[in-house]
DNA sequence: TGGCTGTAAATTTTT
DNA sequence: TTTACAGCCA
């Protein structure tokens, strides 16, 4: 199951984040609505307030996780308008994720009651993606460039590659990506890169792909993500009138989540900061060292770390007082994170007056099966005692934990949202809508142009692709153009023909229209005509078309509320997030450990503490002791997530893909202060969770499997007897046909004919 | 060209 | 287990 079901959601987020309507609020810490002006410090603790009134000079705040970092940051903001010491145009401020940005600019508008308007406040790329519009021309680059998500880049280097003749087993394309990415991360140009930089991967032979990368791009007219940072220091460096430009209009840095900044993101910074007079910066960085958990995405943690160096007469405010979490859940995350070495040191103390609170509990299952039925018992049992659903989550260190849990919580009746994963953007169909797009504002776009040529099926297969990608290199003209010669001239024959003069006809058309009746109504008449459209309406066979329908239904409206197609593509590059989490929603949540920074529950669930699964072996194998650290850090980030209460979970025996694995608990867990940890014993409640349904176990022997170490757990199978009627969450009821294994055939009333999994119906009869 | 079949591989993912 | 992709044949 996945979140197919909830798309038309994530699609309302879009037209919603145009607007910054929405944000999560964490009630303690929020500013009360509607306080006078100047009342804005009222509240504040000690330390809080010193660091709003701070303003002057470079500063840091060591925010502990839920010490108020965003109410400090947001009021700080608005002390610096309400005092008068600067313009809200003079003001940065910079943040990760758009989410963040949003819910600060909400904020700040909510004290100063009235919306901001002439900002600076957004990601690190949207800012840079900002300043770039107006001085690419100084890199040689088209002011109207488009940005490359993460399949272009994909795409384009493995033409590249293909076109080098290197064997791409041999050397994995996403590979090279990461390399380069992490090349860009650190601020080297191609010609930066020296044989020490470069000698672990396809014989130092990367940096020879780097450039051709870059070059490829920059005949694109194309940015991808790390371009639009490392373009934007290339023109700091190079030409320092721009970035006196900059010195002049601001008077105040903010700077959000600085522990995850990697080397550029640092640069910017710091070149934005540093003045030649001297005079020091206005700089103040938010930030808690132990919530990094970037490292592999290029985040330094070092960078947090010697900021007193970095900015001389530096002042470093503490803010250790939590109003969070209970003072038990604390300081079990505090023993556990007082095991790292490099850290600034920081101790959360309870900031509330209040009870102990209860221990964290401890639990043993046998297998991973019977980890999910645990905690799907105990989120029932919560329920049962007043507890919503939505005051409570389950983190899991990787995505594969997520299958147990979703069948647990179906077949319990539970409802729940999985948060994360796949992205809005990243559907298919909206990636194709907007390839069509970009092929239709931009005709040199290649990448989009390739994607869609032959969606719907245009009868052109990968032989005429890369001969048509041929020749219009050596014209060095677009595809589109290239096309479009091609067919004028008679050298496109047979189906094909036909088929891609109408294609090119329907661009024609919808250019036309675009000038005549606007972006909306353009785009939907290039997907009516082109096929597009009719392609998913016809597709019988998947169970999602008809939500792929409603989300380009969606897509298309959200068109309508930027003024332009540029405007629009714009935003779907860079702002486009996955802010699915909505509050209101009384759903369990369902995510991993990453995706949980930032928010918090009255209960949080904390699967999967064994060795090698969290800790992560691989983490381990690559990263040594630093990623133990990492790994670490991510498990206070967990615990902290807690008001009230934690359940850390370590099955014996798991499932990963097709084998069985056994393992023994996390080191973490051995790092819990005894006296705040309970330690259940294992529950084996065999029928609790079927209740009293038609399942059936069998007891086959698990001869398939290696696992004599098994002994406590039999693989469980779930027998659905022929011609019962069973009941889905979303087909409704329908009659099992074939029943293969945990795999049945069901005749759906409604949605006819289905293959489906056993435990994600419900025996009716 | 495109559909079928077998094989290898499988973290975390703010933009 | 699922998924992606290369190689094969109609």
């Amino acid at each position: 199951m996945t979140l197919a079901t909830n798309s038309p959601d994530l699609l309302l987020a879009i037209r919603n984040r145009a607007h910054y309507t929405r944000g999560v609020s964490d009630d303690l810490l929020s500013p009360r609505p509607s306080t006078p002006a100047h009342d804005h410090l009222a509240g504040l603790n000690e330390e809080q307030r010193l660091a709003v009134e701070t303003t002057e000079g470079p500063l840091l705040i060591l925010a502990g996780a839920g010490t108020g970092k965003t109410r400090v940051l947001t009021t700080r903001f608005a002390h610096i308008l309400l005092e008068g010491l600067a313009w809200p145009e003079q003001i940065l401020a910079v943040t990760f994720t758009n989410k963040a940005a949003r819910e600060m600019r909400e904020r700040v508008s909510a004290i100063l009651e009235k919306p901001v308007e002439g900002l600076w406040l957004g990601t690190f790329h949207s800012l840079c993606a900002r300043m770039l519009r107006q001085h690419a021309p100084r890199l040689g680059l088209d002011r109207q460039f488009t940005i490359l998500d993460a399949d272009d880049q994909l795409r384009l280097l493995k033409q590249i590659m293909v076109a080098e003749k290197i064997d791409l087993k041999s050397a994995p394309p996403p590979q090279l990506l990461h390399h380069i990415q992490l090349w860009k991360d650190r601020a080297l140009l191609p010609e930066d890169i020296t044989a020490a930089h470069d000698v672990d991967f396809m014989n130092g032979r990367a940096r020879h792909f780097y450039a051709l990368y870059q070059t490829r791009l920059k005949e694109l007219s194309a940015c991808d993500f790390g371009d639009l940072m490392l373009h934007m220091v290339t023109i700091f460096r190079r030409y320092p009138e721009v970035l006196t430009q900059y010195h002049r209009r601001f008077r105040y840095i903010l700077v959000d989540e600085y522990q995850d900044t990697n080397t550029i993101q640092y640069l910017w910074l710091r070149l934005l900061a540093k003045r030649d007079t001297q005079q020091p910066a206005n700089i103040a960085c938010v930030g808690d060292d132990d919530q990094s958990i970037y490292s592999w995405r290029g985040a330094e943690i070092a960078n947090i770390l010697r900021f007193e160096k970095d900015f001389p007469g530096a002042k470093v405010i503490r803010l250790e007082r939590n109003y969070r979490s209970t003072p038990r859940i604390l300081s079990a995350a505090s023993g556990v994170i007082a095991h790292n070495e490099g850290r600034m040191g920081k101790t959360l103390r309870p900031g509330l007056e209040g009870e102990e609170g209860e221990r964290i509990s401890v639990i043993n299952t046998p297998d991973s099966d019977d980890e999910a039925r645990v905690v799907a018992e105990t989120i029932r049992s919560l329920h049962g005692k007043n507890q919503s659903y939505g005051d409570m989550a389950i983190l899991i260190r990787a995505g594969f934990q997520t299958r147990p849990f979703e069948e647990s919580l179906m077949r319990s009746g539970i409802p729940y949202q999985v948060i994360g994963g796949m992205r809005f953007y990243e559907r298919a169909e909206i990636r194709d809508g907007t390839a069509y797009m970009r092929a239709l504002a931009h005709p040199a776009d290649d990448l989009a142009f390739e994607r869609i040529i032959n969606v719907p099926k245009r009868g052109v297969g990968n032989i005429a692709l890369s001969k048509l990608r041929q020749n219009a290199r050596d014209r060095q003209l677009p595809l589109q153009a290239t096309l479009q010669e091609q067919l004028a001239q008679g050298m496109i024959k047979g189906k094909a023909a036909a088929t891609l003069s109408e294609f090119m006809a329907c661009f024609d058309r919808a250019r036309e229209t675009l000038a005549k009746q606007g972006h909306v109504v353009a785009v939907e008449q290039l997907l009516e005509e082109s096929g597009y459209l009719t392609m998913w309406r016809e597709d019988q066979r998947s169970v999602e078309a008809a939500g792929r329908l409603d989300n380009l239904r969606e897509m298309l409206r959200a068109i309508g509320e930027f003024a332009t197609l540029e405007e629009f593509l714009e935003h779907i590059a860079l702002v486009m997030d996955s802010d699915q989490l909505q509050n209101d929603t009384n759903r369990v949540s369902l995510m991993t450990l990453h995706a949980a920074k930032g928010l918090e529950f009255k209960t949080v669930f904390l699967p999967g503490w064994e060795e090698g699964l969290f800790p992560s072996q691989r983490s381990l194998d690559e990263g040594g002791q630093a990623a133990l650290e990492e790994e670490r850090r991510l498990a206070y980030v967990g615990l902290t997530r807690a008001r009230e209460r934690a359940f850390i979970l370590h099955a014996t025996s798991r499932r990963i893909y097709a084998n069985w694995q056994d393992s023994i608990p996390s080191r973490f867990i051995d790092e819990l202060p005894d006296e705040h940890v309970h330690v259940s014993e294992p529950t084996r409640k065999q029928n609790a969770a079927f209740g009293k349904s038609f399942w059936r176990r069998s007891q086959s022997s698990p001869a398939s499997t290696t696992s004599f170490s098994r002994p406590l757990s039999v693989k469980k199978q779930i027998i659905v007897p022929l011609g019962a009627t069973v009941k889905h969450s979303r087909f409704g009821e329908g009659v099992v046909l074939k029943a293969d294994g945990e795999r049945l055939t069901v005749n759906f009333e409604e949605a006819g004919m289905k293959t489906i999994m056993a435990n994600f119906v419900e025996v009716v009869s």
